[in-house]
DNA sequence: TCTTCAAGTAAACAGCGATAACATAACCCC
DNA sequence: GGGGTTATGTTATCGCTGTTTACTTGAAGA
């Protein structure tokens, strides 16, 4: 019994399929990566449990990843492309801003996308941008993902093309505009009281004064320093 | 050999010091959390290697603690607080702001006092603002301390009493003013090479642009639904 | 049909947080 | 000073983790 139990009848007749296409998993290597993604705490789980929850041997897992932290990675590279697609729907590069309050309001989704994601998916968003983000974010580059970071420069360069923003935006600006929705995000994503309220109008306080900023000209440094 | 190893003449023999004042350890609950306030990850770390490293047991630490989880509640309170020793500075109540010029100086000063933080104390921000941040901010402010979120509203009200700010601050507006903070504080801490400019011209280029937002009247909502 | 290989298994390792049973230094009371 | 109590250590152990090793087996190709 105990040397038998890998036989074939023995694991056909357990299986309810009629033709369990493979003893060998069909494909354990992404089933494993969709498991993470849905764990309710994906920087903690265990490659135990995870394995175990596909009726698998953990150390099955190690013929697909060459550790827990490589699996974590090929799951955070599939976070960077959800929150892409999501930006590129907010964006619709196919229908361009016909005038400036579509231009503003290009910009507002665009935050309210960021803010739907990390609502969306706290543990992915925590794995992404939380404690060993650098090397995540690094690993999801590597595999061909900065695109992310593309789309709010180029809606604060439609802001400006159509005179909304006093000057062409300027790599400072982006980063200001990306802060400010990134702080919101992550002050949301801990819970922080005041920005609890409901998104859209976060979205909207934010983006609008990220808008505000860039409308005027830039003080004048002195007064700063 | 095995069993007298404790007796008093082994441990005063082994120990250099002449007065070893206690065999027990002076004050072993401050001394963990010093060490681990001192950790390169304090997240990551083990309660055993840090017991070890301070010639102690693993168990002894549970005499102090009652678990992991409880001491690094003691570390991010005290994260709190060295945070909030800084905004007070940074703030410097004794002097307030002769002018307006001054109060928006004092502004740029919050914002670089809260990223010389994060430059400075990285494991011990990621502590307080990262994966388990909810948690570690809601004990720290148990034990009283939510004075480190009081400064920033009140270097706006400043700003308004000066007349930089167009209207008597809302919250909309300090949260906006903490999110461009804290997210240019988090961009940074994760190494996002737009942020790695030099500090001071970082927390001008981000404070700078706070206060031109609230410097103009709002835009009207609609243009950004 | 025989061989080879990919992809699973079981068993073991060290390290972790946590608990229980035990030992002793320090202290208080007489 | 002597004796009991308590605070604060120790050892040993548990179950769990990530990871490695050696083995097994289904499938596919010459």
């Amino acid at each position: 019994m105990k040397r038998d139990v890998f036989t074939v009848e023995t694991l056909c007749a357990s299986g309810a399929n009629t033709h369990p296409r493979n003893f060998h998993h069909g494909n354990l290597r992404q089933e494993l990566v969709n498991a993470a993604l849905s764990a309710p705490d994906i920087e903690g789980l265990s490659l135990r449990q995870l394995a175990a929850s596909l009726g698998v041997t953990a150390a099955a897992a190690y013929r697909h990843f060459d550790s827990r932290e490589d699996l974590l990675f090929e799951v955070a590279r599939c976070g960077f492309d959800r929150l892409r697609q999501r930006f590129a729907a907010a964006f619709d590069i196919a229908t361009p801003p016909s005038d400036a309050d579509q231009a503003r309001k290009r910009l507002v989704r665009l935050a309210q996308a960021y803010l739907q994601f990390a609502d969306d998916e706290p543990a992915l968003w925590q794995l992404m941008f939380g404690a060993q983000a650098e090397v995540y974010r690094k690993t999801a580059n590597v595999h061909g993902d900065t695109s992310s970071y593309e789309y709010l420069p180029a809606a604060l360069l439609g802001l400006y093309l159509r005179g909304v923003i006093a000057a062409e935006p300027h790599g400072h600006d982006a980063l200001f505009a990306w802060s400010a929705i990134h702080g919101a995000a992550s002050l949301r994503s801990g819970r922080v009281p005041a920005a609890l309220m409901p998104m859209a109008q976060l979205a909207q306080a934010v983006a609008g004064r990220v808008i505000r900023a860039l409308q005027h000209p830039a003080l004048n440094p002195e007064t700063l320093t």
